[in-house]
DNA sequence: CAGTGAGCGAGCTTCCGCTTGACTT
């Protein structure tokens, strides 16, 4: 073999390796292949905090691999991203590869075309040392603050907690955006609204006062005042108006996005993401870049052409904003934009759509709007009504697609506006005063909490959906639905044509519902707040931004990176002795009351294991006593009540076949205990206030089950019959029925078919058809590629 | 796999960023 080309995505290496041809292979390195050891810091502080690196766990096959591979090339090509993490994955690989010099050449591309390709094989270059080195400086900085502070939280507050540069201002943001909500005061305040009626043909004309009121009493005796008052066009304004289409996805753009208009949470717009790129059918999907290729420009403008019209085309080069961008990727695209739809399942076609739209409406021209202002003045007042309209005179890329917004305030209807002359009279056919009352500021979804990072500098397109999981997983942080609440609303009438009183009713509406929305926990806001006192230079918004200048320095050569490291680490560390010796242990006790029975004090609290009520003090001579908290509850907002209701546990409810029968709450949730048996219990009972009927139900039901399943278990696997002289089975596992036949599973539909009566000739078809199907996936497969 | 939380003390937990794999039949 001739020449090794070493990527860092197999999808990738793929596709390269078709272009290069037989003088080529190129494989895959699968991203990094070594970090420091996880057991231990492995960074030496005291001999200019050299890292010990080490090949990955699930790596050691792979670097064999490539090892052997190289050994056999004449020449080695290193061609990861062409960012700071690409760099040092080359390094790393060149080192642990033990690559000679003579025959390791770096490569980048940014675009993978044949003609992208040759010409970066026509240019190699060395490996850029100071951009290894500005990524082992972020590295090398991350294991630090990660395993400084995390133990301090093992020891202050609760075993197996964690602080990170990224994961622990993601805490913060939402802490903070809980607390805003709470001091946050609910006001209401009435909007005027007004339809009138032109004289001569009817026209009607939507208008708002340009007034809001505090009061009903207010909003009241201004709708008596406009009773038989002149209502008059003071000023008609029609201005042009242009609108652009949104640059094509990044990976932040994508989730939200998805997020909004799809529902998907960010894991899985990752996930689906993932399979569309593995197909073929869209470009890299971690990336921060809005680039799109001159390939991809020129397909673009051809689809647009030929879908819509000429009049449609308008190329755009768009150039990333976000400043710590490292452009190592396009943007998000269809691979093929004449690719219009997939054949793929739906939550993959709902996604690639949104792709193909996004990526095709920014190359296409600008909507061209005309919007109308009408003000309408009332006589006696100086106040005005006005109204606004707007037309589509060009749609432009809004045929396409529109980008959406994170809140969902009712947007002004754009309606057409009738023709309107300037001090044309007009009359009053109703004007209402409605309430409204102010929302506090919007929680955040996992979408808008990788928007608020992204706008931050914190994190990076790979790690947005990983940092979302490990503050979920920590319980710093959970994401809930949470109902809406009531509101009274109170509407003002006016009808001149009808009575000259103001008509006042009043209906309830039920506002302000959130769903998938996350929520601060105990443990996120102790931690935070421990946090915020001792770390406050890692928990400043700009902390990130700040060290990626001195990393940025690095890059340039104009600083060294254990120099970085160690101005960073001498403080930081003296804090860290400092807060590990000093600061208090942290349980966020609160004092709910006394207890009536026994008149101790009762205190919520953070323990080991989460959340619990106390009884009675400590270092006292009484042991106190303690409960677990319930799903729900919080330390903020627990009563004493619920709190000593938590103590009811375990309940004996009485005696069934001659044993106790008792309901309590364990590690793995509620469970009745019964002969020394347990069965856990759904979610719709509940311990505090099941009855012995239910409990010995629940035992009864769930030993029945047991016995059917043991007996599947006898009758599994069934034989069904031989064909082509192999034995045809079926099973029921865990996906439900399947049938086994020559070493492979085929997937048994549900309801229509029962496992045990399965004829051989409906378990020959569904072979068959299964087979068939896989066919002509992999046939379409290699032609789509 | 099922009641822990004080206290005694051993041994465990933890970071961010690059990439997929996985018996999903």
């Amino acid at each position: 073999m001739k020449n090794l080309v070493i990527v860092e995505s197999p999808a990738k290496a793929k596709t390269i390796e078709k272009i290069l041809g037989k003088d080529f292979e190129v494989m895959s390195s699968y991203g990094h292949i070594r970090d420091l050891a996880k057991k231990e810091m492995s960074i030496d502080i005291d001999n200019s905090y050299n890292p010990e690196y080490q090949i990955s766990e699930d790596k050691t096959k792979l670097v064999a691999d490539l090892k052997k591979a190289s050994k056999d090339a004449e020449m080695v090509w290193l061609a990861s991203d062409e960012d700071r993490e690409g760099e040092a994955i080359a390094w790393h690989l060149r080192e642990t590869l033990e690559l000679p010099k003579e025959k390791t050449k770096r490569i980048v591309f940014n675009e993978i075309t044949k003609d992208a390709i040759l010409n970066s094989i026509k240019q190699p270059r060395d490996i850029d040392m100071n951009l290894v080195d500005a990524q082992q400086a972020r590295r090398v900085l991350d294991r630090l603050v990660g395993y400084e502070i995390s133990p301090i939280l093992w020891a202050k507050i609760k075993p197996a907690l964690s602080a990170g540069r990224v994961q622990s201002v993601a805490v913060r943001l939402i802490v903070e955006r809980e607390n805003e909500i709470r001091n946050f005061q609910t006001q209401s305040y009435y909007r005027v609204t007004a339809s009138f009626l032109n004289g001569d043909d009817n026209h009607k004309l939507l208008a708002e006062l340009n007034r809001r009121f505090d009061t009903a009493e207010e909003a009241k005796e201004f709708l008596e005042s406009i009773y038989g008052a002149e209502f008059k066009v003071a000023k008609v304004e029609t201005k042009p108006a242009r609108r652009s289409p949104a640059p094509p996805f990044t990976t932040s753009t994508l989730q939200q996005e998805a997020s909004r208009k799809l529902g998907y949470s960010v894991a899985r717009t990752m996930q689906i993401a993932q399979q569309l790129y593995e197909s073929g059918y869209i470009t890299y999907m971690r990336t921060d870049s809005t680039n799109l290729s001159e390939l991809a420009l020129n397909m673009a403008k051809k689809q647009i052409g030929e879908m819509y019209g000429e009049r449609y085309v308008k190329t755009r080069r768009y150039h990333t904003k976000i400043k710590g961008a490292q452009e190592a990727h396009e943007a998000i695209r269809p691979t093929y934009m004449d690719n219009v739809e997939i054949n793929a399942d739906a939550a993959q076609r709902r996604l690639y759509e949104l792709i193909w739209k996004r990526a095709i409406a920014s190359q296409m021209a600008d909507a061209e709007l005309e919007k109308t202002t009408i003000d309408i003045n009332i006589s006696q007042h100086k106040e005005q009504f006005t109204c606004s309209g707007e037309q589509v005179l060009f749609d432009g890329f809004l045929k396409v697609y529109y980008e959406s917004t994170d809140d969902d305030v009712e947007e002004t209807p754009t309606h057409q506006l009738p023709p309107t002359k300037n001090g044309e009279k007009l009359s009053l056919e109703v004007a209402n005063a409605t309430q409204h009352y102010t929302q506090h500021p919007p929680r955040y979804t996992e979408a808008s909490l990788v928007k608020k990072l992204e706008d931050l500098q914190i994190g990076r397109p790979s790690t947005y959906s990983p940092t979302i999981s490990t503050i979920l997983k920590r319980e710093y942080v959970i994401k809930e639905d949470r109902g809406p609440q009531e509101f009274e609303i109170t509407t003002l009438t006016i009808e001149p044509a009808k009575s000259k009183t103001v008509h006042q009713s009043t209906k309830t509406e039920y506002l302000g519902a959130e769903k998938g929305k996350l929520f601060p926990t105990d443990i996120g806001t102790i931690v935070n707040q421990f946090l915020m006192e001792h770390f406050t230079e890692i928990m400043d918004y700009n902390f990130t931004a700040q060290v990626e200048k001195d990393f940025d320095d690095v890059a340039n050569g104009t600083k060294e990176w254990r120099d970085v490291i160690n101005e960073f680490y001498m403080p930081f560390h003296r804090n860290v002795k400092q807060t590990q010796s000093h600061s208090k242990r942290t349980s966020g006790e609160r004092l709910l009351g006394t207890d009536p029975k026994t008149g101790k004090n009762v205190y919520a609290k953070i323990g080991r294991y989460g959340t619990l009520i106390q009884i009675g003090d400590t270092n006292t001579d009484e042991k106190p006593q303690f409960a677990s908290m319930k799903k729900g509850q919080s330390i903020e907002t627990i009563t004493l009540e619920e709190a000593l209701d938590l103590f009811s546990l375990p309940r004996t409810l009485g005696t069934f076949e001659g044993s106790d029968v008792v309901v309590s709450i364990g590690r793995f949730g509620p469970y009745v205990r019964h002969d020394g048996k347990f069965y856990s219990l759904s979610k719709t009972s509940d311990p505090y206030t099941i009855t012995l009927e239910a409990a010995t139900e629940i035992i009864t039901v769930k030993r029945a089950q047991a016995e059917e399943k043991e007996r599947l278990r006898t009758l599994f696997p069934h034989e069904i019959g031989e064909y082509e002289g192999e034995m045809v089975v079926s099973n029921v596992g865990k996906f439900g029925p399947y049938i086994t036949y020559k070493g492979e599973n085929y997937r048994m539909p549900k309801n229509t078919l029962d496992p045990l009566t399965i004829t051989l000739v409906e378990a020959v078809t569904i072979i068959r058809e299964s087979q068939e199907k896989k066919s002509r996936a992999k046939g379409r497969k290699k032609k789509s590629q």
